[in-house]
DNA sequence: AGCACGCCGACT
DNA sequence: GTCGGCGTGCTC
């Protein structure tokens, strides 16, 4: 393997790509994917920094040309060799090719954006300026002279400005720069989204539980010792405090901080303690930020401006020059994990930038996922808890209704007796309730009660949904059809939707209460921009007694005026075929109950079902994660499920039905290699598939999938690589192929 | 980004 | 002819 793909450490977008160099013999056994070398670079050979992103033995520019490296970089780990070395594990490890990994990783260069940044400012005085403006006239130096002339009148220029509009270049810029005329600078225009710039001095004061774990763990710290912790705190029992005086101790000690929240989750009180807690050293990225404003928060943290980043999974890339510590904040969601190749999981990401840095991890939940509980129970992860509600109420009392029961004495409509009764009683006593129903769009589809059949999308073989108007959608590829009143297939004119979605709720609850002030919020209502943030900000002022919505209702906001919450029916997420299904039921139903009675008064929820013994639903009902882990994991052991077991999902999508079927049936051919028949039956290697992926088709391309399972992860890798290799001798036409480990969403 | 090449007008 | 500014293109 003679050769190396390095990427050379210029910030321009036109270097962004890897030049080949010949990896010398003394060199040969020492070079590793992430170092950082010293090779000559253009026409004179000029010595210039570099990062390796990849060994190989092919050299596909022409080998005259090609130059050798000349040294690895001696001196400290930069911040850019450990994102690259952090590349360098995700493409191992999830199976992608190393540019997409580095692209994930790497902060985005220079974006091409409005905002214009760097600017020319003027150096020396208007004499000299006049002076060296008279000898660029007398010389017939034209674009000096314009550039010049353009100065008298502006103290300072904008870099694009002069190059573009004004027509001089680059290279002119520079004489005058260097000549001491004129100087560049990078002007960063930061901006904190709360006018908060100074920290203030205010802490609340720990209680002995939230104490504890904030002593441990700097204990452990400051001692050498770096663990994941793993905090499983019921809602409001202040995890974020102890997030905030972890963060401030490690900032103490001269490291920086990772704070990590799912996308929708960061409220605005959040963001706002953080502010006053940290001031200005603290920022926030996410993905509203442009490709601009993302550099900047880049740049920031790199010259050390900052100490603590909040955001998405993505912020695990800041590029920090040593993190001391990753909080990961709602471990459990599912939100966590790419959906895009490399397709990582942000826990387990958090854990090798951790390592890399030498730093702890901290992850909390109040529903902690099956992965993190499992470790924390081999004593992986030190496990604490809180069980104590910091912020004032009791747990709220829980009924779970029988819908089958609902409908047998005769009641139709899609609230339970059980939960119009406290809806009323809400009602006449001004208090608020929460109606919350698992999906959105998922019952609005249409069906033909003559002959069964079911209204689906022409490219997407998903159900179609009903609009307002009868318009037909579909939500993956958003093809669209005007009403129908006739069945197409039988001519019947009893087609009709089955009602459930968000809207049908909304127009029942008006229905039968006509005065209740009523808000909606789902993905149809949020779709500008801020109107998530006003919905809620309406709901919290008291500017509605009801509020429904789907999942983005119970995550994290506090409604110390809502004292019920309603489920419409808990079974729409037990039942979309997943092995993770129990496990986002009882997550989903915790969380729900979890937003009833945060204030003074009580809080009741009613759950209502049509699998009243589903042990999800029986051990939400009762707020038990330890039950409900105990069956679950029973259930994950006995099908070789993750975290037990290992999954590799192996996804192929083809234009060509037939072509996709032949290479997912190929693949699983050589991956069946790989099961070792002389092993026991219970920890041998299982094929699954390959069958069309559960949503066979979107946007006309075809989805298939096979799935393997075993315990041990690093051969699930080993098979990625072999069935890489296939793909590389097969050279397959208009397929494409992604691999998913420990997949969350099987599609 | 930064260097060299080469075009083109200006001047010995 | 030569000199030098200045845009252009390439860098393994």
């Amino acid at each position: 393997m003679p050769y190396a793909d390095v990427i050379i450490d210029i910030s321009h977008e036109k270097l962004d790509r890897p030049f080949q160099y010949r990896i010398p013999e003394r060199l040969l056994s020492n070079l590793e994917v992430g170092m950082e070398v010293l090779v000559p670079f253009g026409k004179s050979d000029k010595v210039i920094r570099g990062f390796v992103i990849d060994i190989t033995d092919q050299c596909d520019f022409d080998p005259a040309r090609i130059k050798e490296i000349r040294a690895i970089a001696q001196g400290g780990v930069t911040v850019e060799s450990n994102l690259i070395r952090l590349a360098g594990w995700m493409h191992k490890n999830y199976g992608s090719t190393m540019i997409q990994a580095l692209k994930t990783v790497l902060p985005a260069k220079h974006s091409v954006g409005k905002l214009t940044r760097r600017m020319v400012v003027r150096k020396a005085g208007t004499e000299e300026l006049i002076s060296a403006l008279g000898e660029a006239a007398r010389k017939k130096q034209s674009a000096k002279e314009k550039l010049l002339r353009e100065l008298l009148n502006n103290q300072t220029l904008p870099y694009e400005w002069i190059t573009s509009k004004l027509g001089v270049s680059a290279a002119t810029v520079r004489i005058l720069e260097r000549a001491e005329l004129v100087s560049v600078v990078t002007e960063s225009g930061y901006r904190n989204p709360v006018g908060q710039r100074e920290a203030d001095g205010d802490r609340k004061v720990l209680s002995p539980d939230q104490q504890a774990i904030v002593t441990q763990v700097l204990t452990d710290y400051d001692a050498g010792r770096r663990e994941t912790y793993l905090i499983h705190g019921i809602t409001g029992s202040g995890k974020t405090e102890v997030y905030m005086a972890l963060i401030e101790q490690i900032v103490a000690r001269g490291r920086q901080a990772i704070f990590l929240i799912p996308e929708i989750a960061l409220t605005y009180q959040t963001l706002v303690r953080f502010y006053q807690r940290f001031g200005d050293r603290v920022s926030l990225i996410n993905s509203s930020l442009s490709a601009g404003e993302k550099y900047d928060q880049c740049q920031r943290a790199k010259n050390g401006e900052i100490d603590v980043i909040i955001g998405p999974r993505s912020a695990l890339f800041t590029p920090f020059p040593r993190i001391g510590l990753i909080v990961m904040d709602e471990e459990h969601e599912g939100s966590y994990k790419s959906e895009n190749t490399p397709k990582y999981h942000a826990r387990e990401t958090a854990l090798e930038v951790a390592r890399l840095h030498g730093a702890s991890v901290v992850l909390g939940s109040a529903t902690p996922s099956l992965e993190s509980y499992y470790r924390a129970m081999k004593g992986e992860y030190r496990l604490f808890r809180l069980r104590e509600r910091l912020t004032g109420g009791n747990l709220p009392k829980v009924y779970t209704v029988d819908l089958r029961e609902e409908l047998k004495s005769g009641n139709r409509s899609i609230f339970s007796r059980k939960l119009q009764e406290l809806l009323e009683d809400r009602l006449r006593k001004g208090e608020q309730s929460m109606l919350f129903l698992n999906r959105r769009g998922y019952a609005g589809f249409l069906s033909c009660r003559s002959c069964g059949y079911v209204m689906k999308c022409p490219h997407c073989d998903v159900s179609l949904s009903e609009h307002a108007g009868g318009r037909m959608i579909c939500h993956y590829c958003g093809y669209e059809r005007p009403k129908v009143t006739v069945c197409p297939q039988c001519g019947s004119k009893y087609i009709s939707a089955f009602r459930a979605g968000t809207q049908q709720i909304e127009e029942k609850l008006k229905e039968r209460y006509p005065q209740a002030r009523v808000l909606r919020m789902d993905a149809d209502t949020t779709r500008q921009k801020g109107s998530y943030e006003k919905i809620l900000a309406a709901f919290a002022g008291g500017e509605a007694d009801v509020l429904i919505g789907t999942q983005m209702i119970v995550k994290g906001h506090d409604f110390p005026g809502v004292t019920l919450v309603g489920i419409i029916a808990a079974d729409l997420s037990l039942s979309i075929g997943d092995f993770r299904a129990g496990e986002r039921t009882f997550q989903l139903l915790t969380q729900a109950a979890g937003r009833a009675g945060r204030g003074q008064s009580p809080g009741e929820v009613v759950i209502q079902t049509y699998q009243p013994e589903h042990y999800a639903v029986v051990h939400a009902s009762h707020q038990d994660y330890e039950a409900f882990y105990q069956e679950e994991i029973l259930y994950r052991e006995m099908l070789s499920y993750p975290p037990v077991s290992h999954m590799l999902a192996v996804q192929i999508f083809a234009r060509e039905e037939g072509r996709g079927k032949g290479l997912a049936e190929s693949l699983a051919g050589t991956a069946s290699a790989f099961i070792d028949g002389r092993e026991p039956v219970a920890r041998r290697m299982l094929l699954m598939g390959p069958a069309p992926a559960s949503i066979g088709r979107i946007n006309d391309i075809f989805r298939f999938v096979f799935y393997l399972k075993y315990a041990n992860y690093d051969t699930l890798v080993n098979v990625k690589d072999a069935l890489e290799e296939r793909l590389k001798e097969m050279q397959p036409r208009e397929v494409s192929v992604q691999f998913d480990f420990d997949p969350i969403n099987t599609m």
